[in-house]
Order: structure tokens, then sequence, then C-alpha cells
DNA sequence: CATCCGAAATCTGTATACAGAATTCATAGT
DNA sequence: ACTATGAATTCTGTATACAGATTTCGGATG
């Protein structure tokens, strides 16, 4: 096996994130840099590194003589970041290969009609959902988008397990994704970009009652 | 004056900044920290942290082992960075406040055609453009969205220098500036974001000659 | 009992130190 | 003359140290 020869703050970025994830870290809660250092095996210096891209990423905030702790969650900022997302993605529709698209629009809608079922694991269900983008992105032409797109998804992380052991509505879900791969297949490409952009929106009413109130 | 009680990354983020506007730096030059440290007064350890914020918006760029230097400029990734701020600016015009706009159009009608003279240092020109768009965007109640803007366009300052000393056509710009205040004042929210969009690739145009091949 | 004040403790922000990777440069060999 | 090799140098990546800011907590004061 290749050992792991990337720059420790990225690797302890990526483990925050996942810890994320899972849940281990409350919205709002400061960090010890002291104590998450000696938890992660690693000195503070690479561990502050990866806090400060985590900030420029929105992930966390910082003030001064305070350092860091996650951004407390809030109903206004999912919905700008769902904004936000629903436009770039809509715009890596735009940057992307047309015939491409059509290719993948079967594949696209396999993934979709096999959606998780919801007795799965929330974990299992994000994982699949983040899978269908990602294919629907994997044309994109934009490599500055898609590390963009990456950023500011890594903001909305936060967001991800609230609404778990919940019984979202998936099937509508998995019908907006089908919607918007039989649009690619008809190469409309219009029209699947106005309907990815429903998608956002809608998912995003979908969760806004699982976001304490401020 | 209150002195600065910022984190000293902030302020040397700012000032390499600054220096990058003032083409100090060539693109694709690799930092020495400790040079750079010592011309800035400070310790490597802010700097770093600065140097991993740029990188983070796209300025800079990391190698293992071989530390930061600045990107390389080329016209793919200009074209992807303009396309890029374009949607984003178009929807920050729809996250704004209609009636807003509306009472700001006169104000960008008369900055627009006060453009300054071709004869006009390029920095001045340089900031009357970001003062319109700041402008511009300043109704918009995203703030997610203006800060990611802000970080974005960052990215953008490495092309600016670019085109200094020439004689770019500023009166198409003024002009597509004109007609975007113009639309807004009318209402018509749709037309005015296309507008900006073309103002926006038109712009990317003009710019594009300028930038080496590769 | 609440509040204000200050010392102690805690933690961050910055500086410095150290180890190892990458580059440079001189030398030996073909 | 050109390439290969390896020691010396330079620089980054990470760890540790230090100073000052912030929070905590206990006692004095109303």
């Amino acid at each position: 096996m290749p050992i792991d020869r990337r720059p420790l703050r990225e690797q302890i970025r990526e483990e925050l994130l996942s810890r994320l994830d899972r849940g281990d870290f409350a919205a709002g809660t400061d960090i010890n840099e002291v104590a998450l250092a000696a938890d992660l095996g690693v000195s503070r210096t690479p561990l502050r590194e990866a806090l400060i891209t985590l900030a420029g990423e929105g992930v966390l905030e910082s003030n001064q003589g305070r350092g860091f702790r996650f951004a407390p969650v809030s109903r206004k900022e999912f919905r700008e970041l769902c904004e936000i997302v629903a436009a770039l993605e809509s715009l890596a529709l735009d940057c992307s290969d047309p015939t491409y698209l059509r290719e993948i629009g079967p594949k696209l809608l396999d993934l979709a009609r096999d959606f998780p079922d919801r007795i799965a694991e929330q974990q299992e269900i994000e994982r699949h959902d983040d899978e269908w983008h990602d294919l629907l992105l994997s044309g994109c032409r934009n490599e500055r988008l898609l590390d963009l797109i990456t950023s500011v998804k890594a903001g909305m992380r936060r967001y991800a397990h609230l609404l778990a052991g919940d019984e979202t509505p998936l099937e509508r879900e998995a019908a907006e994704h089908c919607r918007v791969a039989e649009l690619l297949m008809t190469g409309d490409l219009a029209q699947a970009g106005e309907a990815l952009r429903d998608n956002w929106i809608n998912g995003m009413e979908r969760m806004m009652s699982h976001i304490p109130a401020s």
C-alpha cells in the first residue's frame, strides 16, 4: 500500500469532516486546540492549518482571541447555501459536454430509481445522493467550478445529520432525480438545469423544518 | 486611530493581495517563506496561515514538500472564473430586494457614465469598476453568497494587472454597465441579470488576448 | 443575594526550533 | 563533453515554546 504522503493538514481536514458527518460535533461548540490535537495525535500547527481551511469553507468560524468553533446552523444560512449550490450545479451542467450528458442519462436514471429504502441508514442515503450528483457533474469541464462546488458542499455538511431518523419523502427526491435524467436524455439542457435547481430548492424546503429556529 | 486587532494572518493576506495587484509577484514564481516572512516582519507561522487561505481561494497552489507558488495564469482558468462570477453576481441580483435595486439604479447609472478616462491609471480604472459592482451587490441579502463572490474574485486578481497600459475598450464596459442600470430602473430583473452575465462574458473576451497562451 | 473586582487558570496567537524532503553543486566515471 | 552519483545546502512541514488575551472563580462590597 502506498503510504499517505499528503500534508497532514489535509488528512486532518478530512478526518474532521468525517467526524462532523458522524455527528461527533454539535454545532456552535468551540474547539479546544490542544485537546483536539492530542486526540488526533498531531501537533497544533497542522491542526490549526486545517481549522483555517475549514473556516474558509464556512464550516468553522473564528473570533480573535477566542479561537475556532463550529458555525451555528440557521435556516437562513441553509437557504443561502442551497441557492448557491443550485446555481453552481446548474452552471456546471451548462459547462458540460451535451453528448456526454446524454450518454450518462440512463445510468443517472438507474441510480435515481434504486434509491435506498427509507429503512436504510441515513449515512447510506446521503452517500447515494452524493454519488448521483457526482456522476451528474462528472462531465463538467470547468475544473475551478467543480472545486468550488466541493468547497461549498463542505460547508453544508453541518446540516446533513440534522434529518437523521426521519421519514423524509425519499420518493420525491428520487422522482426529481429521474426527471433530471430524463430531460438530459432528451437533450434539453435548459429544462434539465431548471429541474436540477428545483430539486435543490425543494430539498431545502423539506429540510427546513428540521433546523432549529436560530 | 484604533489599532488593528485582527489576526495577523488576515493582515498578511491583504498585504499579499495588494502586492499582487501592484504586480510585485510574477505568476508561477515560488514563494520563499523565510524571505517573505522577514520582508513582512512577521514569523513564518501566520504567514503560512495566510498562504493556506490564499491557496484555498485559488491564488496560490501548493505542492507537497515544494511549498507555495503563485498559480500560473491560463486562458482556460480565466474563462472558468468569469463564468463562475457571472453566474454568482447574477444570482446575487435575484437575491436582492427589487425596490432597493430600483433605488440605486440612478446612482449606478451615474457611476457608469463617469467611467475614468482611458488616460487614467490602470489601478484607478479597476477601483472604479469594483466600486460599481460592489454597489450593485450591496442589496444582496444572501451573505454567504457575498462572501463567496469576494473569495472567487480574489482568485481573479492575478489577472488584473495583465491588461495594464492598453487601450481597453472602456466605452463598451461603461455602456454595458449603463444598460444594466437602466434595466434595473425599469424593474426587469431577469433581463438585468442577463445583461450582467453578458458584461462578464464580454469583458472576458476582451481580456483573453492579453493572457499568455499557457 | 446580587454584583463588581481581581487573581489564577486556561487557551489562543505568534515565534522559534528541529527533522526530513527537495534542490544544488561538485566530482567521478564513461 | 555528458551523465550519474552523492554530499552539502536550502527550504518546507511539523513540533514545541512563549507571551498575552480571555475566561473562570472566589471574595469583597453594596
